[in-house]
DNA sequence: GTCTATAATTCGATAGAC
DNA sequence: GTCTATCGAATTATAGAC
């Protein structure tokens, strides 16, 4: 190739990095396993990306950057404001874009799901990303349960969070196990997980006493 | 130091290699940084340990070992299978080893959450520790659960693990927004997760239905 | 058991030709 | 924009003296 396809060069290599930022972490991830995957050269990284802090962080908001405009969007439209409507525009999103990409969808959802363990120069970047989509939804949570602690609407939030992570990062486990469930649509698996939280935050805002 | 404290130094090696392994990961965590902090020398990891696999092995079975030992034995005691008592043998014995080291809460706290989104040749470690653990608790919520599909049994329990795990990893970062919460007791913390946990479950196996 | 010294890789980053 | 070549730093692992 000569002085041609920057941009194919640009997009060859977002895709082979997030692959491996989604199953190696950012530690974990060597700018050569890149290279040599996506067919480029190493200049190529530096002069597209700067370097390997710069290019984590291309990756994070081209995939986070559809989800949280989605799962805004949703949260904006619902009228009157309930735990299920709310729940439902934080689920659809992600879970719709996850399984829109076809076979690189376990990649994406692996992604999703190892960001939240990485360590801290890398993980500020993530959670700047999702920071404003975390106020809003928690700020939709503080209008539907007022009687709740800000520390308990913050622990609402990271429960229905955990859950999804849970789900993407997981499936492929289960699956291995149980054969059946390769194909999950989005609308059913966020019924399960809307299911899972809804009844697990009404148990915690009006928690019913019991023996022990 | 002269020829002595073998144990000593075998144990130093460990206490710091669990804190930065739960700091920054398997691949994020160096060797030459675990025995700075430890004030070892370098060849003594190789000398009590082997490699880095194999001490991360170590640090596994170290800290898994008990944990899942309580859980097994908590679970045996129940006399009747409810899932209330089942969520309680799971969730309680890991929040008691985790309150009891005192400052180094944390870092077992860390650790144990960041274990679960290691990649492959490290994850299988991991894995190996606990699959008997995981085999039991599914089998008593097969017992209390007897309609659900294997492959809801197994995400019942994934639910379960990801509360704790969203619980240990995500505690800092609350307590760093909302200053109270610092002082948790496992009683309290495990009521939050049992009841998030069991309204949860009950409403997926009996499903409310609802107008879209 | 502990230590020094070093071998053998691997990595991120960059200079400079085309 | 792409490539070759290489530098400098960091890593794991090991050999061998004490």
């Amino acid at each position: 190739m000569r002085t041609r396809d920057a941009v194919a060069t640009r997009q060859q290599i977002l895709d082979v990095a997030e692959r491996h930022f989604a199953n190696y972490g950012f530690a974990g991830t060597s700018l050569r396993g890149i290279i040599k995957d996506a067919n480029v050269n190493i200049a190529a990284v530096a002069y597209h990306f700067g370097d390997k802090e710069e290019l984590f962080k291309a990756v994070v908001e081209r995939f986070a950057a559809p989800v949280v405009e989605e799962q805004l969007k949703h949260l904006g439209g619902i009228k009157k404001k309930k735990l299920k409507s709310i729940l439902e525009a934080f689920y659809l999103p992600p879970l719709n874009i996850v399984k829109s990409k076809g076979k690189s969808a376990r990649t994406l959802a692996l992604f999703l799901g190892r960001m939240q363990t990485e360590a801290d120069p890398i993980f500020s970047i993530i959670d700047r990303q999702f920071s404003e989509c975390r106020s809003r939804f928690i700020e939709a949570f503080r209008e539907c349960l007022p009687k709740a602690s800000e520390a308990e609407l913050q622990w609402q939030f990271e429960f229905m969070l955990s859950l999804i992570v849970c789900f993407l990062t997981r499936q492929t486990e289960i699956r291995k196990r149980y054969g059946d469930f390769s194909d999950w649509a989005p609308e059913v698996a966020s019924r399960q997980m809307i299911d899972f939280c809804l009844g697990g935050m009404l148990a915690r805002v009006t928690p019913k006493k019991s023996k022990s």
